[in-house]
DNA sequence: TTGCATCCGGTACCTAGGTACAGGCTTACC
DNA sequence: GGTAAGCCTGTACCTAGGTACCGGATGCAA
């Protein structure tokens, strides 16, 4: 009985050997077989699995998300309404969207800043001579994943 | 001697009592006068001050960045060369294109999958009749913030 | 002066996605 | 059989930006 060992899954996927465990705790990858002594021992699907995750991940699902969707496509029955790949991908297409179109209001606004030579936060949010209104900007349009 | 008091500057900004004294640990906020008994008594400008921070937070700049910048526009004198706010801004501004290039390719990908009527990730991804490439998709466009 | 709301410092905890380390066992090769 | 590399589990730590809890002190009004 043979297999790749966890050093050659990780080599292959680029994923530290750390991380290949971390997956298993998650759910996100099946325990592997042992060797008689206990080493891990993969099956060549698994290879192609961690690429699938990867490239979810760079979709920008979290991993409890990919969890799901590898779980739904497993048991096709059965499963909730919304927790098919398609919704799934309509759902994180319209954050990404909204997300563009909040960066693109971010970006417009230090357009502004660099076009106006401010070089004071403070100095530019109390003279109303900067055109830029640092104390009121882009509220609600925060960079960070708003997920 | 009279001042705000720290739930004041909070209810004021939406900000946390914590995270003010979070702030003040950060080197974001100075630290404020005291009263006998050792309670805070904020400045009015502080109030200013935590929305510039939160602005330009929203902007997409660190705590590390803002403390940074905020300094900066203290002593303009014997400053760095790129810590003002224009090259600040234009480094940002270049960061936040890139990554909308990179959301645009991130769209297009789910926007793929939709239209093709994908609905399971590892089927998708062994049998080449599915024109969205899982295992090699968008690498190095992570969703993730690139900093 | 009593009572309650507020504030204090210090420390621990949270999310998300990992990464590192310690001490001991297994495998592989010569 | 020896030995070095690799793997095991369990636990702790990391980033960033906060948030929560605790026991005790303070502020303020009646």
């Amino acid at each position: 009985m043979s297999g790749l060992r966890s050093s050659q899954v990780a080599a292959a996927t680029g994923v530290n050997l750390q991380t290949l465990r971390y997956y298993e705790r998650r759910g996100l990858l099946a325990e592997p077989d042992r060797s008689l002594g206990g080493h891990r021992l993969y099956p060549e699907h698994t290879v192609t699995a961690l690429k699938v995750i990867k490239a979810a991940q760079r979709l920008g699902f979290t991993l409890d998300e990919v969890a799901d969707l590898l779980e739904a496509g497993q048991h096709r029955h059965a499963r909730r309404q919304d927790a098919g790949l398609q919704a799934r991908a309509r759902a994180r297409l319209s954050e990404v969207q909204a997300k563009i179109a909040n960066l693109q209001v971010i970006a417009g606004t230090l357009r502004a800043a660099v076009d106006a030579g401010c070089d004071d936060l403070v100095a530019c949010t109390d003279q109303p001579c900067c055109p830029i209104p640092f104390a009121t900007i882009a509220v609600g349009a925060s960079d960070a994943d708003p997920r």
